[in-house]
RNA sequence: GGUCCGUUCGUCUAGUUGGCCUAGGACGCGAGAUUUUCAUUCUCGAAAUCAGGGGUUCGAAUCCCCUACGGACUACCA
């Protein structure tokens, strides 16, 4: 019968803010175990606590699936046979089966006021009473359908009274979870509370309710979510052998934590402001605050550099092999492989990630966003050339030059803006290295000749090189002094790709430009 | 406090049927090579007495027990 189950699993995040990183790699560790088994992937909203709810988030989980590439089977959003998929649209399905639970004697009325309960709590805790919970050893205390008469619960109800409905959990019972990753967990019964199922202030199941009723009636066979769910999972075991769905009960699978990237604990959003990486996929605004938080998109990540990156956070191929595509990972993918402890997250890890997809694209992709910024500057002006004026060719040249360096998209300026602005400042440390007195009149020579190279139709990195290397040979000069000064005059410092390949892109007039005013200001400033 | 889960280089991890582990890979770090510079790339290196202690065994990172430490949970939140 198991067999001839189609694989279903969901990710069921709560509305109550943006997604967190820890929660898309549950979401993709779902995803890539249902597509590996030939299964669905669907999307459900539980908005059972109103108190909770954010508007823009759920429309931001969706975009944020989006991005990443990993499209639903089902769910909100796409619709599908077994909707609703919004936990609050569902109200009427919950009223019956926590009614069938409160008829079969599983479950009862509760008519607690919180601070009824609070006073319980404290009074168990005075009395250093070795649970604290309502449950067998303290519901006949208290005001609900067990303790009290059956007249007097009748009336209460009739008169309309706030009331909660709690699952009763017989003590002396062993409660076994079969996890895929952890094995064989059990509890005894006794430790398992009196949960609330059905809250009186929304009128609306809690978690544990809601869960269990739309994995069953969605047909979810396997439930992959964080181990924060662990200690409650024999509860739910309990759940579906009250429901007398027992036989199709999913399997479980609880995921190691995402930890913080110093220290110990959960990975949080103020991890992320503290530190400076984004703990979200997508830039998010707080509809409340006005408060920005930063996602992987807008700080120039790819998805499949975010996908894999967190594939690896607690999961592991075996293989020597870290560079995965969405496929590959779907086709190596196995729940037995992932760890069991928690994974603390690593920025620099996920930058190398993104230097690898970085490289993967074409170097016209990378064009777009050069030109951006070169847009940018140049609205603030100081630009050699107006920024219209450099064709895309141009530009991909650039990209090629240097894209083997970077990391990110956004890091293009810093290694060619000196192709837009000739140097303000020269670097004093290479000056003092490698300009001398004669520097000058060496340069003057080379401008002339390069001049002369251009005259002839000869402005070509092989022409020029050969040109500079007899300079230097017949002036018995110092090597790496004359090539230094040459990219000190261009560029204004000592770094960049070969130096012909700067010259041949900034074209004979600004190149000797360049290195006539440097001769002139280095020459006299210093 | 209670319950449950976990513990191999700084970090992510390989290792799962005990011997091929004097513990492998990756990130990061260091050195060298290449180069006119910076970066890239390549090579090499440092880095875990496998949390600690007891067993079992000819032999344990791998099996058992104890201890320590860490984490999660303990709401009419998910």
């Amino acid at each position: 019968m198991e067999n001839t189950r189609k694989t279903r699993v969901r990710f069921a995040p709560s509305p109550t803010g943006p997604l967190h990183i820890g929660g898309v790699r549950t979401a993709l560790f779902n995803y890539l175990f249902a597509k590996k088994n030939g299964g669905d992937f669907l999307l459900r909203i539980e908005d059972t606590d109103s108190n909770r709810f954010v508007p823009g988030a759920e429309e931001y989980i969706i975009e944020a699936f989006q991005w990443l590439g990993l499209p639903f089977d089902e769910g909100v959003g796409i619709g599908g046979p077994h909707g609703p998929y919004r936990q609050s649209e569902r109200r009427d399905i919950y009223r019956q089966y926590v009614q069938q639970l409160l008829d079969a004697g599983k479950a009862y009325y509760a008519f607690d006021t919180p601070q009824e309960l609070e006073e319980m709590r404290k009074r168990l805790e005075a009395e250093k009473s070795k649970s604290q919970q309502y449950d067998a050893s303290t519901r006949m205390g208290m005001k609900n359908s067990l303790s009290l008469p059956e007249a007097e619960v009748k009336a209460l109800l009739d008169a309309g009274t706030p009331y909660v409905v709690r699952v009763k959990v017989d003590p002396g019972r062993m409660i076994t979870v079969h996890d895929m990753i952890r094995g064989e967990v059990t509890v005894n019964s006794e430790i398992i509370d009196d949960k609330v199922l059905y809250k009186s202030a929304d009128d609306l199941p809690t978690y544990h309710m809601a869960n269990i009723v739309d994995d069953h009636l969605m047909e979810i066979t396997h439930v992959i979510r964080g181990e924060e769910w662990l200690p409650s999972a024999p509860l739910h075991v309990l759940l579906y052998e009250y429901l007398g769905w027992s036989d199709t009960m999913p399997r479980f699978a609880h995921l190691p934590l995402l930890l913080k990237p110093d220290g110990n604990g959960k990975l949080s959003k103020r991890d992320g402001d503290r530190l400076g990486f984004p703990v979200f996929p997508l830039e998010w605004t707080d509809p409340k605050t006005g408060e920005k938080s930063m996602g992987y998109r807008e700080s120039g990540y790819y998805p499949e550099a975010v996908v894999n990156m967190l594939a690896f956070l607690g999961w592991n191929p075996g293989t020597e092999q870290e560079i995965f595509s969405l496929s590959e990972l779907v086709e190596a993918f196995q729940l037995e492989k992932v760890s069991k402890s928690g994974a603390k997250f690593n920025l620099e890890k996920a930058h190398w990630f993104n230097h690898q997809y970085l490289q993967k694209q074409s170097d016209a992709s990378l064009v777009g966003s050069l030109r951006k910024r070169l847009e940018e500057s140049d609205v603030k002006g100081g630009l050699t050339r107006r920024a219209d004026s450099y064709s895309d060719a141009e530009l991909e040249q650039m990209v090629h030059l240097v894209k083997e360096r970077l990391h990110f998209p956004s890091e293009l300026w810093s290694q060619l803006y000196y192709f837009f602005n000739a140097p303000a400042e020269y670097d004093e440390k290479v000056v003092k290295k490698r300009w001398t007195e004669d520097m000058p009149a060496v340069l003057g020579t080379w401008c002339e000749n390069a001049r002369k190279l251009a005259e002839e139709g000869k402005f070509t990195a092989e022409a020029l090189e050969q040109m500079t290397q007899s300079l230097i040979e017949t002036g018995g000069l110092n090597t790496g002094k004359v090539y230094n000064s040459m990219r000190l005059s261009l560029v204004g410092t000592a770094i960049g790709p070969h130096i012909f390949d700067i010259i041949l892109l900034l074209g004979k007039d600004e190149t000797l430009a360049r290195i006539t005013a440097a001769c002139q200001r280095i020459g006299t400033g210093a």
